[in-house]
DNA sequence: TCTATTTAGGTAACCGTTTTCCCTGTTTTT
DNA sequence: AAAAACAGGGAAAACGGTTACCTAAATAGA
């Protein structure tokens, strides 16, 4: 069997909690003692055993991330790992392990309630996907170390932080503006879709100041697929006075209307200029190569954790923030 | 405070062994103790303490995923998620929690060791991105429970269950056959890449079997990337005799190979066929979507889940295997 | 009816740490 | 020189369950 710290004491000649002392420093120790103690480790390869340990502080060392497998398009979100990647990396700095669970959001209410009853846990980072308005209940009564990631699309107790759409509909236009643009369209998701609309308003924004107008056929909404760009983007371009560029609110949205200009025979980025958000796999593939608004997710992920960290500690903090920041990626479409 | 074991037992006038007793079922309780037990449970709103009862049992019910968050094309893995589901699925059905750990090769090592000896797991799942010759030797010294998903590229201890690439080349090849394509084509990553070879040797070993003759020109070899398959495909177009179908080893290489096609005004699939390997989003995108051999990569995370928890608790299990099988997806590239 | 077996439930040790007290001896202060 | 402060370290309770063992009563078998 292994060792464990009776016989470590035992070996030094002294008490578990003289051993104990030394391991967590901070107490009065002679450094005879010490050296005595840190010998029997050796010795006897002691590791101390985690489980026991968080057992008798009555602390667990662990967060738990609640989420649902999204399917976007029919594929699964590709940020959602590196989001993840970013929790992981804050928490173990700490000493905290990030304990994963894919659940729907009908059953993540009883599922949290009983991880926190059987105290299994410290905290938790929640998905927006896995949210209720039971969901927040639950969370508000028995004031649960929380963090969402997303932004609730009804009114809340939770606290959350999610990517500045706005933000990055802003940094779209300036970009497109600065490139000499003049006129520009939006193609973009539902009118339900949030992202797709804080998006729309950050490119309004910036409009607005410089004081170009829209006309009202240059904003187009549809589904966030690809036919759905394709169409809209003819829609856009049959105007009798056409934009010179084109934001779409997503990749898939970008790629049908990227179709439609090269079946219409027209030049990207010389007749008209095209930027989209999330910079997956093919921006980089798709001729032209796309300019792009991008989101560090890992870097989201690494806040979150830092959150969710310090909300363990005070649990009075509360938060509720666009905190991670979009970049623009210029290539050849703008 | 939340009620103990204790309270219960004062509040229903037994002792704690018999309240663990009523929890743990199969032990000879009278009913009317059973009724009493449970309404003490109610009235305090109990909830054992996991922790403190996994310390108890000695045991954790914990796995750990160790990974690297592998960049392929510059781009996160997307079935790294996925697969982390089917694991978390499978494990959660058994009431083990699920740990992911992100971390370098190089690091790995350590970490593995460490969480063993602090008993802070019964097992490890284990991704091919962070293994190595000196895991593979820690792990069988220490009989630590694990499994490898992905086929190791060097004689080991360890056990592993992959994805049946070869089986994937021989699907592609027996489709374009029965669809009647007669001269196939294979253009491919480095010779280094194992995934890539192993569809190869599938498609090989079809055509043999069909007494097709492949020429030493159509089989290509490069990089995965977009670039590369456009020139390979070139390379095989620009032949005397073309070939009327190509297997792309992934889907990036199809995309530069859709191009080469697109700019030569070849039509697909009348001209020449083309089929590609996972199902990313842009297969479902491409004009024309594209055929795909697909990898139910959910389920090879359940797969694993199984086999973890069978491991644990007989821990001289032994496996080395192609567990996972690929399905054909048929689109219009055929 | 008497013994053997089964059933029901309690006692207390145990899992491996931490931590609160407390004691002893030495040093410092007055 | 007496009192106070402090450093060093041990004993034992605590964390919240499980479980081996034991006893008494109930039941079964002869």
């Amino acid at each position: 069997m292994t060792a464990t710290i009776k016989d470590v004491a035992k070996k030094a000649g002294t008490s578990t909690a003289t051993v104990s002392k030394v391991m967590n420093g901070s107490y009065s120790i002679s450094q005879a003692t010490i050296d005595k103690v840190m010998q029997a480790m050796e010795e006897l390869n002691y590791h101390p055993n985690l489980r026991a340990k968080n057992f008798a502080k009555q602390s667990t060392k662990t967060v738990i991330f609640v989420t649902s497998i999204g399917k976007e398009a029919g594929f699964s979100n590709p940020h959602m790992f590196e989001i993840m990647c970013g929790l992981e990396h804050a928490l173990s700095e700490k000493g905290y392990a990030l304990i994963v669970k894919n659940i729907s959001e009908e059953k993540a209410c009883e599922y949290i309630k009983n991880a926190v009853e059987t105290k299994q846990v410290d905290g938790f980072v929640i998905h927006a996907s896995v949210i209720s308005v039971k969901l927040d209940e639950l969370i508000f009564q028995m004031s649960i170390p929380h963090l969402v990631i997303g932004n609730p699309n009804f009114s809340s107790h939770f606290c959350w932080i999610d990517i500045d759409n706005k933000l990055a509909g802003e940094l779209a236009a300036k970009h497109l503006l600065e490139k000499g643009y003049q006129s520009l369209a939006f193609i973009g998701g539902r009118e339900e879709d949030k992202i797709s609309m804080h998006r729309l308003q950050g490119v309004l924004s910036v409009l607005n100041e410089h004081d170009v107008i829209v006309p009202k056929n240059y904003v187009q909404h549809g589904e966030s697929d690809c036919d759905s760009g394709y169409a809209m983007a003819e829609l856009v371009l049959n105007q009798s006075e056409k934009p010179d560029a084109i934001i779409c609110a997503n990749n898939y949205i970008a790629y049908g209307c990227v179709s439609a200009l090269h079946d219409k025979e027209i030049q990207i980025p010389n007749e008209i200029g095209v930027v989209t958000f999330d910079d997956y796999p093919f921006s980089k593939i798709l001729k032209p190569m796309l300019t792009v608004i991008d989101i560090d997710v890992f870097d989201m992920g690494v806040q979150a954790g830092k959150y969710i960290l310090q909300k363990i500690r005070k649990p009075n903090l509360y938060v509720q923030s666009y905190i991670t920041f979009p970049t623009l990626i210029i290539r050849e479409s703008t």
